[in-house]
DNA sequence: ATTTTCCCTTGATAAATATCAATGGTATTT
DNA sequence: AAATACCATTGATATTTATCAAGGGAAAAT
């Protein structure tokens, strides 16, 4: 149990057995179905997931009952409303799952016992938020500069498993595009091979 | 000297006088003309800019020229290329002076040591990034969710210091749209009050 | 085995946005 | 004070993307 979220631990820090025995006690393990809700939009957020085995997006919903996809996360990733986390407001997002799953979920308790008792957590946790950050500036910067087709490129070089793994219509929903547009754009660029 | 920069600090974390003498010693102080670069594509990025005063603004350049611009920092924001910070690599941003400007670096270096030294910095650092990474990920949401017009509003009620500072076209490019099209925007928002 | 649901694709058309060109205003430089 | 650079706006047109509608195939449910 928790093997991938251990050894996501301890690539990034040098953690001992004690620490990890120590984070084991903050930890709380779940199961989700495929779709069944990990948060909904509303609600406030009590947790970070960190998935151990399946898939899960989150996203929002417009006026027009579309859904916005924010995020995917597979094996390895954290998932969260972090803003609603943080502050306790309700959350933005809501969050489910793509496939069966099995999460850790550390709690806003576990997380702040964690960082005030356990410098290398705080580290942990601080590479982890930087590295989000730096792959979201890339993706926002991917939005801003390149046509459809370079970005659609992009995302499948970066993320082969989401391709694999998640619906396109998802996909599209994540690239802020109609499957239809997509579906275009896919072809265009298998045409030309 | 350095008294945003040491506001900024006390805001989030208790710091001491000693502590703030010791990170004292690992900063330094640039000055910088309107339009001057501070970093180019393509050089390392060996430090993270604090805005004492002024305005600056991160940018790409894409194939045809135009330029797009990820990120603006106004006083009491960092900036930086942070993939070429943290890695090495060469930087895929520009980052140059909107208006005459007071900084405060952080070289490689003193950020390393104070993050060894000072469990408090990394504390300050992990709020600063985690905040940075939660309001990236609302404007990605707009993107992927909003009609232009709430996208434009939703800027100038959250950044109204940057629409008063900044020209429109380099609001277009942050927004991924060419000036023309905020102009249209706009009007259609003002002809409707 | 059949039905149902989900997913992707395609076509026709509408709407949104970019491009190109021109103008006038304002600030900055000379 | 004149000249220059910068900026925002507008119009005409082209391109891109969304919308609406339909169909077919594969997977899942009954």
């Amino acid at each position: 149990m928790y093997e991938v979220f251990f050894q996501a631990l301890k690539n990034k820090v040098d953690f001992s057995d004690e620490d990890l025995t120590v984070i084991k006690k903050h930890l709380t393990p779940k199961k989700l179905r495929k779709k069944q809700y990990l948060l909904q939009e509303g609600d406030v957020c009590k947790f970070v997931a960190f998935v151990e085995k399946g898939a899960l997006k989150s996203y929002t919903i417009d006026e027009k009952g579309t859904e916005h996809i924010i995020q995917f996360a597979l094996e390895g990733w954290l998932i969260s409303d972090l803003y609603s986390f943080l502050t306790g407001e309700p959350a933005t997002y809501t969050i489910d799952a793509i496939e069966d799953c099995e999460l850790v979920l550390i709690s806003k308790n576990a997380n702040e016992d964690l960082l005030r008792t356990l410098p290398k957590y705080e580290t942990w946790i601080r590479l982890q938020i930087t590295g989000a950050y730096v792959a979201l500036q890339k993706r926002l910067t991917s939005i801003i500069s390149l046509s459809l087709e370079e970005r659609y490129k992009s995302f499948t070089s970066v993320y082969p498993q989401i391709v694999q793994r998640v619906p396109q219509h998802m996909i599209a929903s994540y690239m802020g595009l109609t499957p239809e547009t997509l579906s275009r754009v896919r072809k265009k660029i298998t045409s030309r091979r």
